[in-house]
DNA sequence: CTCAGGTATGTAACCGGTTACATTTTGTGT
DNA sequence: ACACAAAATGTAACCGGTTACATACCTGAG
């Protein structure tokens, strides 16, 4: 009765052989059970129990061509904003039946187009990008491949992997238009990494960029509360009393507040502070953060929806575009 | 010159014709290129870059028997611990060749279950679950497939899954012995849902269980900033004053913190504040929080080694139980 | 009783790599 | 020039599913 190869495992033909079946039915009993008359079902199950029998996703990926996979590169899950976004991204791909490799790239391109190299030899059968700042390795990868990707958190209708995100410029543009409008004329502008980062270049170059009279310094520093709180040393030691603070992401806004904060500096009276991606920890801080809300939620149920369709059905999507909206909250006031 | 089945991609058999060799010799250009002779690749190289060739993972996969994929399973994202914890995860994983599928469970049992399954029919080689609260349909699927899967963000040794985590009930134990040391005699205990969550069971229970005469009451929230902001209502409307409310989770206590300043209660003076887990924004906040550090980043790549290993060699691995440590900061003084 | 037509099942080819082993080529020392 | 080991390459089996197509079975109408 029992099996006299101990140790290996049952395969589908073995299963077949002890349900005295032939392979097709069994394989129609994992597959479309409803195609298979009750009593073989049930026969062919029982030994499925017997031999412990689990199919081999290789084989099935093998033979189906799909591996129901799908990669994500992004910077950093030590950030809120990817982290909600993968989220977000996870969930819309596991109702359509696809499993999300994560891949942290640091903002790195070498690193990037290696992990990239990584989730193709896994086989990936999609992948999503964030931005549009690629190496070339990448770029040749991505085109041998003949993978569908979709690039994240930028939009650029432009660009030859269609977009699904929202308009960094446009989101700092808000920013200013939001500190210009209500008196801000010294406006301290702090930053993270520009070298690597479309997304914090497009931020920027668009606030460089806007017509005003307001005057502009910018500041550099590390994508984290610890660097906002850094940042505070610098834009204080600058020979310039500044009215406003505008941050290019809440997380350093995060540790701008809070060293402000700690110095006995009053925000909104002695300075106005702003950010931007509104993060839920925005919406608690003391004061409340003005921000710009970046809709990550919907741009990763998007993305999902977009790679999974391609995917399925070889149709590559448009580019979308999601609106970006203005949170004034009280960081911010009238001057 | 060109392919006459234009739609087809290249196999390994068609560079194998094209450069005149055998398919063994390609297999080696790709897997082992220092063995075949510089000439003989050279010429294979040159008729994979025109025929675009790109080997099939699937095919590969399937007659290797390894897909390099493992799963990791956490209640969610959108909470900087298992965010964090993956971070390390993917990048020990990674530094293995092995890359790392996130599933989130949102703590629940049966969608933890179902995601597994996903997991294994995508070939998960191993896998990475947090806490040991699981259902019968997870237990027996993993013991069906017989893979190598770790528990982490908690310490249990005689678990039937090795542990690679921390003590939940110590890192309690911490909290309250610095409370109770330090004078405080009425405690408010804020925790989010305790079906699912094993770790935050662990947490309460011990602090239920310490021997103090310290007057405890415990309030329920969800995990997350927003959640300690209400459970502050709820702690403020109880028939008692606190000295001390003790959050077990810095993002609940991050919640308490920003709700309590708005109130313009002060942290410590009228109130002690303390969290568990050591998030990064816990240094930076006003007060700083004082916490108990749960060694997230260690324990992420412990646990990447371990699973590596356990694929690779077969033995399985030991549990690992990490310390916690108390990091005594602001919020919280000697009454 | 027969035959159409649907349903259930079986047969065997196929997917595209890897690799043990066989065979050929190359290189070295005498 | 020859022997022989080492290096390079080739042959063919193998992994374990899926599925097109063929065949067997069953039911009810004529």
């Amino acid at each position: 009765m029992m099996s006299l190869s101990p140790s290996k495992r049952a395969n589908l033909r073995d299963v077949a052989r002890a349900a005295d079946v032939s392979v097709a039915t069994v394989s129609r009993v994992l597959n479309t059970p409803e195609k298979v008359r009750k009593e073989t079902r049930k026969r062919v199950e029982e030994q499925i129990r017997l031999l412990r029998f689990v199919p081999s996703a290789a084989a099935r990926a093998f033979s189906t061509g799909r591996t129901r996979v799908v990669g994500a590169l992004v910077p950093t899950l030590d950030n809120a904003v990817f982290a909600r976004v993968l989220e977000n991204l996870e969930n819309g791909l596991a109702r359509r039946g696809l499993a999300l490799v994560v891949a942290t790239t640091d903002d790195d391109p070498i690193v990037e187009a290696e992990k990239a190299q990584q989730l193709v030899n896994i086989g990936a059968e999609g992948m999503v990008v964030t931005g549009i700042t690629h190496n070339k390795a990448f770029t040749k990868l991505l085109d041998r491949a003949e993978l569908p990707v979709v690039a994240i958190s930028y939009y650029d209708p432009s660009y030859h992997i269609p977009t699904i995100g929202y308009d960094n410029r446009e989101s700092a543009r808000l920013a200013m238009d939001h500190l210009c409008a209500s008196g801000h004329r010294k406006i301290a502008v702090l930053h993270g990494p520009l070298h690597f980062s479309d997304r914090t270049r497009s931020r920027v170059d668009a606030i460089g960029a806007m017509k005003t009279d307001a005057e502009l310094h910018f500041f550099h520093t590390d994508v984290s509360i610890e660097g906002g709180v850094r940042a505070v040393q610098q834009m204080l030691s600058a020979p310039v009393e500044f009215d406003a603070c505008l941050c290019a992401t809440d997380v350093i806004a995060t540790g701008v507040l809070f060293e402000l904060q700690r110095q006995n500096i009053k925000v909104p009276d002695d300075i106005s502070l702003m950010g931007l991606d509104d993060l839920p920890i925005s919406s608690f801080t003391n004061p409340t953060l003005t921000s710009v809300r970046a809709p990550v939620q919907q741009m990763g149920l998007q993305a999902a929806d977009a790679l999974a369709d391609w995917i399925e059905t070889g149709s590559r999507p448009q580019a979308i575009c999601l609106p970006v909206t203005l949170q004034a909250r009280q960081s911010t006031h009238q001057r």
